[in-house]
DNA sequence: TTGTATGCGTTATCAG
DNA sequence: CTGATAACGCATACAA
């Protein structure tokens, strides 16, 4: 029952007045030396601590920022929201996760909800079909900044950061069809999500380029979960002729994928080639290493968050959009179509380092 | 700049007291139908939020729960966080989610930090070495329920969380035994963990209870992460003779005995067996796919999270430790030593039901 | 049943 | 330089 320690109490024990505490804590003014080490003394013990809500009433601003992601369960977030986080951190700013769940009402309440904390500025990756740009909006006619991250909700004219998506789906394709596939599929993740569309357009892109064509049955969407790829890979693989490769449009979707070639006794790449893309750290661990495409999620979230710090620290400038690069990697699961392996194209050997140590030393 | 409207803007705009508006709000007295409707219709209009801070402030308890990591990254905590997040939101409770990092200080930090907030409980996964035990007293002699999950830190008395891991390790060394393997090496996580050291005393009942003894050197201590089970594998891997089977006791470390295996052109499972723990999602894609122990995760936080929510609601019982059953997952990695695959035991196929969709509904 | 007034722990403004 | 004191937005005891 530890009454926890005010600053009335820290005055008393130094024997100045409430204001001078704050003085001192805040360096707000020139405290005589005597006075300001008695009151350093006596915080440290008592074990004084600031209460942040009766600051953050006073101030009317916390040192919290709000983060809505979908769902931190899908393995490329943690990576960006770690990003968040350690930049957050070191400028003494507190995260608040909320998971929407892909749920848009879920995120409009989160959204909503966080205003009440005051927090200092909103970071989201907005849920499919959310029609949050409003609510979105309110933040900035309050002038609490916020920052999109990796896609972006219809009408959104703020900041955001997000990835090269169409250019790294345009890689990976065009690397499927220099291996010689011209019968290609892609599984799209919902369409309705910017990022989605754009990977649709950079394999789009590929196939004109190459003057493919292929009919619509091969391009399917679906949720960019494991499960729903699975079953958006059985439809394609029953399909006659079927494709000969398969463009998943995240690496969960892949695994699904190859989870279903795997069943219907597919080999691969020698009967189906698969190219993913968010090149998570598994990836060069499954039953063949998946080639995928790379984005810098811990860089996304880092990059997003000091963006929104600068806004917070009062910066203005013309809404933002940075673009961070995507890079093909390029691994065991992709061949010539209905072909031996040629040598050397086969296995990779490589001892890569760790995504996440590379990551943290950009920063 | 939309000023944030208050209590006293409604008040005003439905003609009543502020007083009124706080009854009708939190329903803390009768309030005449009429005046209830106005209140309610200015609220709705005004788009009005209570103020979380200034609530928190005079009730002296938020809404809040802390949760404090080590790391999300690592993929066994994202299942964690989400049980927790989904029961706290149930109830309207939002959660601070802070990653330690593994850092004692930078653990202590938040630990401390997150009182500042009046948070309404405290959920924390402790790190390695950290002498946190004092920090989460300083929290119950305050009245703000503390429950550790997955670990517990030296001399920790109250509620917990934890798996069976003692078990775990048991039925998984057992299965190796039972494989026909007799140089069984392990590569723990940091024995300073208690989770780390149940599960070394898993493997080691299993063990004497086959009167095989091994050197100490088939122990290898490793921090729980892909590079350092990596480099405890090549270690293991290039004794003479070497061991026949390795458990890793978490799955990223077992990926790092995959890797090591492979660039010593090692088979697996025909030239060496690994066993995991955690069972991942992923474990079912790697090459060959991982015998694992799986931790109900999700469960886990979400376990964690009404115990928690149970102190909040004032709930007194003597201090509970929950203890979540393992269950060992068969897979590929693991066979008999030097031996061709017995008929039968090689490949499992399976469609196995996504993890997360059952975990969730066990909820 | 409703209104008024006080205080939660800070910060910030002003006299002194 | 330092000490009172008034908000910040809300809950609550008490008066009406």
């Amino acid at each position: 029952m530890t009454a926890t320690v005010t600053m009335r109490q820290i005055a008393e024990r130094a024997g100045v007045s409430i204001g001078t505490v704050s003085n001192v804590i805040n360096e707000t003014a020139i405290v005589r030396p005597k006075l300001r080490e008695r009151v350093i003394e006596a915080i440290r013990s008592m074990g004084y601590q600031p209460s942040a809500l009766a600051q953050g009433l006073r101030r009317n601003r916390t040192n919290m920022l709000g983060m809505v992601i979908p769902d931190i369960t899908n393995p490329f977030f943690p990576g960006v929201v770690r990003g968040v986080e350690d930049v957050a951190y070191k400028r003494s700013f507190r995260v608040i996760l909320c998971n929407a769940d892909n749920d848009p009402s879920k995120e409009a309440s989160y959204v909503r909800e966080l205003r009440s904390y005051h927090i200092a500025g909103l970071l989201i990756i907005p849920a499919a079909g959310a029609d949050i740009a409003g609510h979105l909006r309110a933040y900035a006619s309050a002038s609490v900044p916020v920052v999109c991250i990796d896609r972006v909700p219809d009408g959104w004219k703020g900041d955001a950061v997000l990835v090269a998506n169409a250019e790294g789906a345009y890689l990976a394709t065009r690397h499927l069809i220099q291996m010689g596939h011209t019968r290609l599929a892609v599984i799209t993740g919902p369409l309705k999500l910017t990022n989605a569309a754009e990977r649709l357009k950079g394999f789009t892109r590929a196939l004109n380029e190459a003057r493919i064509e292929i009919g619509p049955e091969f391009v399917q969407e679906a949720r960019f979960d494991t499960e729903s790829g699975y079953q958006a890979a059985l439809r394609l693989l029953r399909m006659l002729p079927r494709p000969t490769a398969i463009f998943a449009c995240n690496d969960l979707m892949a695994f699904g994928v190859l989870q279903a070639a795997r069943e219907l006794s597919l080999r691969c790449p020698e009967d189906l080639s698969i190219a993913g893309f968010d090149s998570l750290e598994f990836t060069k661990f499954t039953d063949p290493s998946l080639t995928s495409v790379y984005q810098p999620g811990y860089q996304l979230g880092a990059t997003a968050a000091r963006l929104l710090l600068q806004r917070v620290d009062g910066m203005r400038f013309a809404a933002k959009k940075v673009l961070l690069p995507t890079e093909l990697q390029k691994r065991n699961s992709v061949g010539p179509p209905n072909a031996i392996v040629p040598e050397g194209v086969g296995r990779i050997k490589v001892r890569e380092r760790s995504d996440l140590a590379r990551r943290k030393q950009q920063v």
